[in-house]
DNA sequence: TCTATATATGAATATATATACATATATAGA
DNA sequence: TCTATATATGTATATATATTCATATATAGA
C-alpha cells in the first residue's frame, strides 16, 4: 500500500465502520441476496428466513453507508448492491477465508 | 456476482466474522500499520496509542483469521498484513468510502 | 541462574448492538 | 375515503465484545 492511500484515523473509523456493517451475517447475507439483481424487501426476508422488519433495519444502515441502492416501485422497493467497490470487497473477502480450507 | 461464487451459509458467516474482525477501528488500524512492512508488537502499540496487551489481543484475533503474519525475531514479534486479497479488501472499502465525500 | 524486556493470556466489566415486538407511514385499488 | 399490503421506525433487552488490569510466558544477556 502506497503511503498516498494511508488514511488518517477518521478515515480508518469510516473504513471501520463500513466494515463492521459486512460484518454481521445477516447483514452479509442481505448484501448478498441484492447482488445479482434488485430484490424487493420482503422477498429478502423470505429467502433468508428474516422478519421483514429486521431486513428493513438492516437495510438502512447498509443504504446510509451506500452499500445498497434502493428503487421504488409503487409499493414495493427493491434493493441492489451499491456498486463494484461492494462487490470486489465481498469477492475478495470470499476467496480469502476460502483459501483457508486447507485443513 | 456469478452462482458459482455465491456462498453457502457457512461460508457468508466465516465471511462476516472476517468482516467484523476489520470492523473495529482499532484493529483496522492495526492492519493498516503493518500493511507497509513487519511491525513489532510495542512499536504498534506506540504509534497508535494502545496498550501492548490490547494490541496482542487483537492481533491473536487477526493472526486466526490470518488477515495478520507473525515473525519471530528473539524477543520480539513483527507482524505484517497476510496477503494480497487483504490489502485490496482495504484498498477498495477506502476508495469506497473516500467516494462518499460529496459533501 | 537471575534479571530485564517483549509478548501473550485470563478474567472482569462497561458499552455496543442484533433482534423482537409494537406501531407508523406509504402506496394501490375499490 | 376505506382497506389491504409493503416498508419503515421506535423502543426494550439479551447478548456480544472492546478494553483494562493482573499475571504468565518467552527470550536475551549478565
Amino acid at each position: 500500500m502506497e503511503k498516498r492511500d494511508q488514511p488518517n484515523d477518521e478515515e480508518a473509523i469510516l473504513v471501520a465502520e463500513t466494515f463492521k456493517l459486512l460484518g454481521d451475517p445477516s447483514r452479509l447475507r442481505i448484501a448478498l441476496a441484492v447482488m445479482e439483481e434488485p430484490v424487493a424487501v420482503g422477498a429478502i426476508a423470505e429467502r433468508l428466513d428474516l422478519s421483514p422488519s429486521l431486513v428493513s433495519h438492516h437495510l438502512r444502515l447498509l443504504r446510509a453507508a451506500r452499500l445498497v441502492r434502493p428503487e421504488r416501485d409503487g409499493r414495493t422497493v427493491r434493493y441492489s448492491i451499491h456498486d463494484h467497490h461492494i462487490e470486489h470487497v465481498v469477492k475478495d473477502m470470499l476467496d480469502h477465508i476460502r483459501e483457508g480450507d486447507r485443513s
